[in-house]
DNA sequence: CAGTTTCATCAAAGTGCCTTCTTGTCGCCC
DNA sequence: GGGCGACAAGAAGGCACTTTGATGAAACTG
C-alpha cells in the first residue's frame, strides 16, 4: 500500500491500513498460510513457492518478522538453516484473513461480473 | 498491491490478493466505512474526508464501483450531483474487514512493540 | 460575460513493492 | 583453490498508487 503523505483522518482506518500494508503484500498471505501449517525453513518455503525469488522471500519474511507475525530461528547444524514459525500474533491475524478469504472465494464471481458490466458500460 | 508478473501458486491466495488489491488501497476502507452509514454524494464525501483530493476520491470510488462494492447514481437536479451507496457485496466485505479492524486496533501495541524490538536488534 | 458549484480528467512527479541480475558470507567437501 | 548449499543483500528498472497542479464540461446566477 502506498501511503502518500496525507494522513487518513481516522485512527482505526489508519491502523487497519498499517496492518494491511504488511500482510496485504503480494507474497505475505501465502507465506503465512504455509507457516500456519508448521514451521518452515527458508529453503523449504522457497522450494514450495516455486516461482518466488530469494529476494522477495527474504523481503517478505523480514517484513512479517519485523511486525511480529513471524519468528526467525537460526538452526544449529553444519549448514546454516533458518526456520520461520508463526507467532501468536501471526495466528491471530489469520482469523480475520481467513474470513476475508472465504468472502473472496465465495463472491469471486460477483466481483468478476461487476467488472465485466462496468467495463462494458 | 503490486502484482508483478509471477503468479501466486494458490488460487485462494490470488483471489484474496485480488480483493485486497482494491479495498486495501489507502482511501478505500474509510470511504466504505462512511458509505456503510448511509449513501453519500461525492461532494459530501470530499468535505467529510477533508484531506483527500478530488482525484483520489474519484479514483477510489471508481475502483470500488468497478468491482461491485459501490453503486453510483447521478441525481436529477440543476447541478450535477452524484450519489454513492454500498451494494450488498460492499456490505458483505465489511464483515471480515471489521474483524480485521478489531484485530488491528486490539493488537496495535503488539505490532508496534515488535517493530521496536526488531529495529533495536 | 464572469463566477460558482459539481464532478471528471490530463500531465507530471513522488513513492515503494516487485522483478531481474548479481554479489557476498559462512561452513563444508573434494 | 574451486564448488556447493543456504541465506542475505545491492543496483537498477518496471509499474501502479498517490499527490500536485491544472483544466474541462455542464448548469445556473448576477
Amino acid at each position: 500500500m502506498k501511503l502518500g503523505h496525507r494522513d487518513i483522518p481516522s485512527e482505526a482506518c489508519r491502523t487497519v491500513g498499517d496492518v494491511l500494508g504488511q500482510i496485504g503484500n503480494k507474497w505475505s498471505i501465502l507465506v503465512m498460510v504455509l507457516l500456519s501449517q508448521r514451521p518452515w525453513t527458508f529453503n523449504a518455503l522457497r522450494r514450495e513457492i516455486d516461482v518466488i525469488t530469494q529476494k522477495m522471500l527474504t523481503s517478505t519474511l523480514r517484513g512479517l518478522e519485523r511486525d511480529g507475525y513471524v519468528d526467525r530461528t537460526v538452526l544449529p547444524g553444519s549448514v546454516v538453516q533458518v526456520e520461520y514459525r508463526l507467532t501468536e500474533l501471526g495466528h491471530d491475524v489469520l482469523t480475520p484473513m481467513n474470513a476475508l478469504a472465504d468472502f473472496a472465494v465465495d463472491r469471486r464471481d460477483d466481483v468478476i461480473a461487476a467488472r465485466a458490466a462496468y467495463d462494458a458500460g
